[in-house]
DNA sequence: GTCTATACTCGGATAGAC
DNA sequence: GTCTATCCGAGTATAGAC
């Protein structure tokens, strides 16, 4: 029987995740990550035997599966309107309510393995369908449905830059208050 | 009189700007900068005594440069349709058609100077000041102008960051195309 | 499973020849 | 102004004790 770790695997992947979105994977150094994680580096080597590029793949799997958490709602709830309400308020709380940048922005660039590019295509696919998916429930043809998660999404990552450059994120919150309006107002959209 | 330099000022700092962009501060090694320059370390730092901080804050005023050029259009030309037109056209070459991130997102997180966070937020401002005029040319309030042109900003640096998570420049391209619109139609916009 | 200690590589920066 | 050569610290990774 294996011995209790001191971190659990998911709670260590979040502390990870909150290095490698602030500092992408080249600028994340081990140091940094060690002190997230509230270990040694040597620690970290015994959970992720193949180093940094492990770890990074390890956060993307993590932050797919919080994503699937936040947008269970927009997808599952019987009321539409009230799930993507829910759902903005999840994705409002991974982004720190705006003050955080986007993991699949800063750990994408320049220097990031393959594995973990293809992790953040995933979520990115992940994100737009279930959007797609509550904009479709709430009458949109596919098209339209799609135009719209798209837009979501851009208007998200893209306000998060721009909190970022001016350190207010009242364009993030001005973004989520108005998600329910896109995705299911979707059907006034022209295509 | 100095001997002539090989490669003038403002190329050094696009060449330098392109590796920032795709790296990040800290990811931007000195050897890929140099690489990049065309030259050895050593001769990046006869340029720039003070390093890696100098080269990121010179390429940061270099980029204010090109953005203020290609802005010039949108709030000089006597057509204000066809200024709009001019500068997007202009947006999407610096952004090589939206297969490069944009250099205010990546140069801008964790490890990047105060100096070059600063020139970023400028570069920021005067952009987004520069589409407000000329929403308000074609007769924007000045609170329609200033919501269409953050919401301008906010969707080209959204849809670079999902052109690049897909391998596909199309958001981004629509963004460029809808540029008109956005800010010419502002008046039609709800505050 | 985590730690201290250590090997080794790479990145940032400088000296001095041409 | 650019180059080769070099120093030094930071960063990645490993060995082995507890």
């Amino acid at each position: 029987m294996p011995r209790p770790r001191t971190v659990p695997d998911d709670d260590l992947y979040d502390r990870l995740a909150e290095v490698f979105r602030v500092a992408g994977f080249e600028g994340a150094s081990l140091g940094a990550l060690a002190d997230g994680a509230g270990l040694q580096r040597a620690s970290l080597y015994h959970r992720f035997p193949e180093g940094k590029v492990q770890m990074a793949e390890a956060v993307m799997r993590r932050v797919r599966e919080r994503f699937e958490q936040a947008l269970e709602p927009m997808t599952g709830h019987p009321d539409v309107a009230a799930g993507v309400a829910e759902s903005a308020g999840r994705i409002s709380e991974i982004y720190a309510d705006g003050t955080l940048p986007c993991v699949l922005d800063t750990l994408t660039l320049s220097g990031a393995p393959d594995g973990v590019r293809a992790g953040a295509a995933a979520v990115t696919g992940a994100w737009i369908d279930a959007m797609a998916t509550a904009a479709r429930r709430a009458g949109a043809s596919p098209e339209q449905a799609q135009a719209a998660a798209e837009e979501a999404f851009v208007r998200i990552e893209g306000s998060l830059v721009l909190a970022r450059l001016r350190g207010d994120a009242g364009a993030f919150r001005r973004t989520i208050a108005a998600l329910p309006q896109l995705l299911l107002g979707a059907e006034q959209l022209p295509e």
